[in-house]
DNA sequence: CGGGGGTTACGTACACCGTACGTACCTTTT
DNA sequence: AAAAGGTACGTACGGTGTACGTAACCCCCG
């Protein structure tokens, strides 16, 4: 009857699937156990608690990212396709990926995209502290951008497109947005992501065109 | 002994305390009850349900935003002290943050931002499609920062700025993480934040001096 | 060919959670 | 005076994470 011997990959594995069928809300050991077929307390012989499952989980997600870096590409280049590689776990698996974003982990699992983007900046010509200033921009946008994308989703919903804010705003009080309310309630989020990239590209070219002055 | 007769607003008010004082974990309808000396199910009946709690959590965080926005001043002025503005909020409700960016309300309180942010923009010679990317763009770097800065901090501790990762990596595997460690270990949040802002302000500079071609 | 000894699976139990429901009080309207 | 409605509260149900004690298994050492 035990097909498998129960793992923690297995159990990783089960999470990431309940999670994406039914949100993170649906999370917890019972359900898990449930799906394995399992009594409860057997998972506590592969994972610690609840916390370092969901880390495990954050961690197994982000290892799946796709790194096809060639070093010999123009550095704009590699930086767009690291950015787009980290984009593409966020289509793979969407609700999963807020645990990625929402606990930053300490672990090594997310070290080698730190490392691959920092030879990325300095190969395009940034010290070090310029360098990792960019890593951090670009954290922040790929990261704000994918808590928008993907929504918070905290419950059902196959992670809902609608934003249904447009109508009830008063154009005397709010004139922009009402203005603009079209614009801002419906997003192309992949064209959005790629004009951040492309943005912050032109931005760090023009940082790198002074290094000095200005200020 | 009823001192006061217990409204929405002291609940969430009890709320956000208790969020500040031990972690967004540690909230819950007996908890926050017993903090305001009260029975559980009082508190619904000036709240539905704690999902709206947190929501009015949220939102009650947002709007102690102060905007003291100059019409008159520069625009990139303007980009900056809205900016600034958002992240005081972090600086004075550093758990509570998390809420805000977590959780996109639909509601209108985060409207006001929007559109003095908007109107910058606009004034700012941007397009409505340009100036709602711009807007986007801004939101996304400025959620990313602060979900870093403020960290998730998902229990104990006052917020924690050791990241304590330095020294276990192997130079061989991650020469540049290794060479940079100390670089990457410490971070001047309100330094690097500023950095990002004008980084972002060239940037939409460079972009509205061209318009179209180059691509 | 015994045994142990360690690992794994499991059940029970406890403290806590959100909240549906019924009930008492107190204030205002009729 | 009576009726109506809102507020506070207690109890109860089904869920949660996990500490603890037990039983089965496998493997190695005698």
């Amino acid at each position: 009857m035990r097909s498998e011997p129960l793992s923690r990959a297995r159990i990783v594995a089960a999470a990431i699937d309940l999670i994406e069928r039914e949100g993170a809300d649906a999370v917890s050991m019972r359900r898990i156990a449930a799906e394995l077929g399992v009594g409860v307390m057997s998972l506590y012989n592969h994972v610690p608690n609840k916390d370092a499952l969901l880390n495990a989980v954050a961690e197994a997600v982000l290892s799946e990212i796709e790194f096809t870096d060639d070093p010999d590409a123009h550095w704009t280049d590699r930086v767009r396709a690291q950015a787009g590689a980290f984009r593409q776990i966020a289509h793979h698996h969407p609700r999963s990926t807020m645990l990625v974003v929402s606990r930053q982990l300490h672990s090594a699992a997310g070290l080698l995209p730190v490392e691959r983007a920092l030879a990325t900046l300095r190969g395009a010509g940034f010290d070090g502290p310029d360098a990792v200033r960019m890593l951090r921009m670009f954290i922040a946008f790929i990261v704000g951008s994918l808590l928008r994308e993907v929504g918070v989703t905290p419950t059902f919903a196959p992670v809902q497109t609608r934003t249904i804010k447009a109508e009830g705003v008063d154009p005397a009080l709010f004139p922009e947005v009402s203005s603009l309310a079209p614009l801002l309630d419906e997003c192309d989020h992949e064209a959005e992501f790629d004009f951040g990239v492309e943005l912050l590209i032109q931005a760090m070219h023009v940082h790198s065109g002074r290094k000095e002055g200005t200020r």
